[in-house]
DNA sequence: TCACATACTTACACTAAGTGCAAGTTTGCA
DNA sequence: TGCAAACTTGCACTTAGTGTAAGTATGTGA
């Protein structure tokens, strides 16, 4: 994803397996789509958060702005598809752990499959010229609450319908926002640094943040004050507090 | 809630908190917010959502488009402060909270003091009404945010500077995920239904969802598994934490 | 009560977001 | 090859949002 490369790129390519018929138009249309989405960071990234345009990002990208707009809705929708991406590989993960796992443990395995520089690089860079920015915040907000969306149907899935939706959303709700602490407070402790000892502590807050989670956050008088170093296993230490 | 203008934060001048000194200004000021806010909230109910401008809402308060602006950065803003005062409204129940109870009890005892027609109506209404609204939903979900960056600050404040920031971030946002998934379960399956019973239903979640978090989510192996409709699930409520 | 400073409102002008439409261009397919 | 559908683009238009300067209301000190 968000490659340097324009349009003509990918024209060669026509006789891949991709899921469902890789024609050409299709192939035109991610490669604009991309096109669009890295000149928009690229901008990002020069300019500063609020200091361009949706025109300069489409003269940028090569094409007209009525055309960035038939690919986008809003400038940060541009922008926000790099979170987009980074979630739908994280979902992706989670679709994959298997059934009879937990929630929690199959949302923390996926999320620790993330935290490669590869995968965070981008998103590592977003929230760091994102800051500042209200409009992009919130468009980063709506990336986290369509996860949410997402989790939820994947665990109604897995979980079988005669679950409680409460059950549901405040489970999704919760395991996102520990997703999202940890992140946050990573961000904030290291910055845009990638290394891997920096990404250790990332992966750390992510088992630390579901363990929390897992164990009710129970009173930080004992052991979650680091995290619970034992197990990711959410299941039940005791079953009230 | 940020969304408040710039302006009036220099309000109080001396040395109380006390609403002291409503001047004639300050209550000009405050009586045009509110006047403007709702008038755009009249104009959502008649013309729903996306078919009125700042122009009309301006018009209908009797004031010119600029002045709009100097009240609220955005139409949104201005719908969004009914959200907001319902979050500052919670806040404010969460402060008042004895500092030896749990961050869980506290943060249900704020909700479910919020559970009666006269608080929850407007935020119920704008519930509704904002449904199908990208940027009113966007906003809502900004409101969700800063009041969990105040839970963040209040319970930092109560559990001392030791405390791990993960544990306040993850904390704070899995209350808050808590909360919005049983007003989103709610309204699901009530409506804009205020009655009694609806709303008995409403603090029902608030403690059945706050008692899954407290609970770590334990497997749905107990009662949580019950439909939509009736969850009875924590019947201790009392003696929990 | 009368200035005078300060805060608030407003009109005006301007940039940029976002959308509908119709004409031009490319691709898929028979 | 030729036609239909999809894609791009320019154009015109409405609306959001902001800077500025001029006008109006309010508080204050003499």
């Amino acid at each position: 994803m968000t490659q340097t490369s324009s349009q003509e790129a990918a024209a060669e390519v026509s006789t891949t397996a991709e899921p469902a018929t890789p024609s050409r138009r299709e192939l035109n249309k991610a490669a604009t789509r991309s096109s669009i989405a890295s000149a928009a960071l690229d901008l990002l990234r020069s300019n500063g958060s609020g200091n361009f345009t949706v025109e300069d990002i489409a003269a940028s990208a090569g094409v007209s702005r009525r055309t960035f707009f038939n690919y986008f809705p809003s400038l940060e929708a541009a922008l926000a598809s790099v979170a987009d991406g980074f979630m739908d590989h994280a979902l992706e993960q989670f679709r994959l752990r298997p059934a009879d796992e937990s929630i929690l443990e199959s949302a923390q395995a996926a999320l620790m499959a993330l935290a490669d520089p590869m995968s965070v690089a981008p998103m590592a860079e977003l929230f760091s010229l994102t800051q500042d920015n209200r409009q992009l915040a919130r468009s980063e907000l709506e990336a986290w609450e369509h996860c949410t969306e997402q989790i939820i149907d994947a665990a109604r899935g897995r979980l079988g319908t005669g679950i409680s939706e409460l059950y549901l959303h405040a489970l999704a709700g919760s395991v996102i926002s520990c997703g999202k602490a940890a992140m946050t407070v990573w961000f904030a402790e290291h910055g845009p640094d990638l290394s891997p000892t920096s990404l250790a502590v990332l992966r750390q807050h992510l088992i630390d943040a579901m363990g929390l989670l897992g164990a009710g956050f129970a009173p930080p008088s004992d052991a979650s004050l680091h995290g619970p170093a034992a197990s990711p296993s959410v299941s039940t230490t005791k079953d009230r507090f």
